[in-house]
DNA sequence: CGACTAAGTCAACGCACATTGACATAGCTG
DNA sequence: CAGCTATGTCAATGTGCGTTGACTTAGTCG
């Protein structure tokens, strides 16, 4: 059917193991946030890719392979050092009064996430990625005495916003978006 | 190798309908919760309630009809009237401390509503039972001007806690125990 | 050009699962 | 006691899964 490679990209490249591996990881992180783990098979994974099952196996070891670098794609460290406290939990507080529609791409790693955490299978694999990602850069943003647990219960608050958004399905406005946002930012503080 | 029936229980029946529908029934909730829809296997509840796999499909029609079955009776309302603010507040602060496999059965109704959510067909059920479970409990118990978006702000906390637990995998101790335990309420209260 | 390697393909394997139907037996009923 | 039905047992079937190894081909390098 096709001569030419000149359809869609310069170089389609026939054969191009960076490009493959990067499809391969892009229609798992879709597949995994959207069926979780288990339900999420490795055969549709390939198919949405264009890519022969075989290739996973070669690429990433094998399915908790390709979970683990999927979820590790999925969690971008957040910018903590960026901000000093105060302008932190106000921007954090914003994010939470948000709907899920006009949030970032977060939301699709966030749903990854949530995914992760409900499956046995993942778990201990979410909770390494948390505590590299999420957990140890507040530890050491908050610093000083207690940062571990204090760490923990600050973890626990931002997930559970970030929970209640993804389930609330709509943005908080007016009055009550404005009262949410107060007392959030008071337990972050 | 027993010839008398008379090892546990006084009199085991040896065929009752109604009790080994409960048994089942009572495994399914502890596996599905334990390990969500997907993981859980028909023989190994089977296996937990001391029973043949075949009955499952017998009395519940199969592992869908048993799930919804399951899931029915663990949403239970929750006794949020039951306490005073701060016993509440305690309750849960502990609660959160420990470990998922030691919590009681207070929270395990929202595990397995996460845990459910994962599946796509029962995935809808997770908004509502949050409304009804949490949001509007919260929101009564509250009362008063704004309760609306305070509530909101609770159920988050409570729900990120839960969340966290589930991802934690294990139980604090010690003096990050008491730290922890020490925040949670501050926030709570 | 010719060989060597990386990239992709194909088929098969073993396993665990849910489900089903035929069979066995306990306990009640007449 | 005889027979019937609810209850429980057993074995088999088909399906989809992740994984593996041998094979084929494209692209590159000497």
């Amino acid at each position: 059917m096709d001569m030419t490679d000149t359809l869609v990209e310069a170089r389609p490249r026939k054969r191009d193991a960076a490009a493959t591996r990067a499809r391969i990881l892009a229609a798992a992180m879709d597949r995994f946030a959207r069926l979780g783990y288990e339900t999420a098979s490795l055969r549709e994974i390939a198919a949405e890719a264009g890519v022969d099952v075989a290739l996973i196996g070669r690429y990433f070891g094998g399915k908790e392979g390709l979970f683990t670098e999927a979820l590790k794609a999925s969690i971008h460290p957040n910018r903590l050092r960026d901000h000093d406290r105060e302008s932190y939990v106000r921007a954090v507080a914003e994010n939470m009064a948000n709907g899920p529609k006009d949030g970032e791409s977060d939301q699709d790693g966030f749903q990854f996430l949530l995914r992760a955490a409900t499956s046995p299978a993942t778990a201990p694999l979410l909770n390494l990625a948390v505590q590299e990602r999420f957990l140890g850069p507040i530890r050491d943003w908050l610093g000083g005495e207690d940062a571990e647990p204090r760490a923990r219960v600050l973890a626990g608050v931002i997930i559970g916003f970030l929970v209640e958004r993804l389930i609330r399905g709509k943005a908080l406005r007016g009055r009550e978006r404005e009262v949410f946002i107060e007392r959030a930012s008071a337990i972050l503080t």
